[in-house]
DNA sequence: TTTTCCTATGATATATTATAACATTACTCG
DNA sequence: CGAGTAATGTTATAATATATCATAGGAAAA
């Protein structure tokens, strides 16, 4: 009755500044180790989705860029998108042309995404039985998976639990 | 050293006569059952995802159409789509905004991809095992799941055992 | 039969997402 | 300094998708 959509506030996948601040800084010490330029603009647009549970499209994120100083065009905003995945630090929600920040910045892995259509919520897990699962069943058919894009769609834990509609 | 791609005649995935008349057959009596009008477009457009294993975008459906004779503009290939979509009659690849047809028909359910890097072919899998898998790890989190986009991007066998490269 | 209603399609415009191509800056390294 | 590379700026356009209102066509009600 009251409000459609869970507020942040409440939600249980919500970080406190300590996990960002810790997320930001584990990306800056890998850069430094692996020789990256955390540039600027790549270092805001990572600040954005950090701040962004549900994800941001790439537009979007061009108009966070623009309210923060800097005079960008698409162009930008993709490039620093393409560097932050390409690097592990974000990933691109294929079924929502979303991208949210990684909750394991460095790892190369396949993520596994829930993405809420009550709350719009994007949460990562690090199924790794699951990947185990995937490449299994379709090895089977002799197929080698260099990339898995797993992501589902329905209704986050805390939606479900606050007995609404 | 000669070819780049697979031909389409060399496929595992190839579907022969029989199974193109026997899908159409099927979403014919499906739609019959059903009260669905397969009209022309829908029709035409069905026949041109069975007749292309590697996927079609919805602007090269729509060349296709005005091809056939229908003086078609964007929202007649998506109308169509969506039908088809909506219907279990195809699937959208999300990781390739690419549509292909459906090889279980009328079944509603969340279908498993692998897509050839090589030769781009796009076959679907019927992994119920794959499913439940994701289920039950996702449920363990408490996200109920409504819908899943599994696409995995590699080698399929018949491009891996060509030995190319 | 005429009217009504519903479904599908036609038609126009525009929104959204993404990239190509070339110019410029800025930093490193020799 | 000068050359080379990586990043960014800039302009234009491609590719994907939808909103909106108009029209047609057939089934059902009157």
């Amino acid at each position: 009755m009251t409000e459609k959509k869970v507020s942040a506030r409440d939600c249980l996948f919500k970080r406190d500044e300590g996990s960002f601040k810790n997320s930001m800084e584990i990306i800056e010490q890998y850069c430094r180790e692996h020789g990256l330029q955390l540039t600027p603009v790549r270092k805001k647009v990572f600040e954005f989705l950090l701040d962004e549970p549900r994800g941001l499209g790439a537009y979007k994120i061009l108009d966070l860029l623009r309210l923060s100083g800097f005079n960008s065009q698409p162009p930008a905003a993709y490039r620093a998108l393409d560097f932050l995945v390409e690097n592990g630090f974000a990933h691109k929600v294929e079924s929502q042309n979303l991208f949210v920040a990684c909750t394991k910045p460095g790892s190369h892995h396949s993520p596994v995404f829930m993405i809420c259509k009550k709350c719009d919520r994007v949460s990562e897990t690090q199924s790794t039985s699951l990947d185990a699962n995937i490449s299994d069943s379709l090895r089977l058919s002799g197929f080698e998976i260099e990339h898995a894009v797993i992501e589902a769609e329905g209704i986050c834990s805390v939606c479900a639990g606050s007995g609404s509609s």
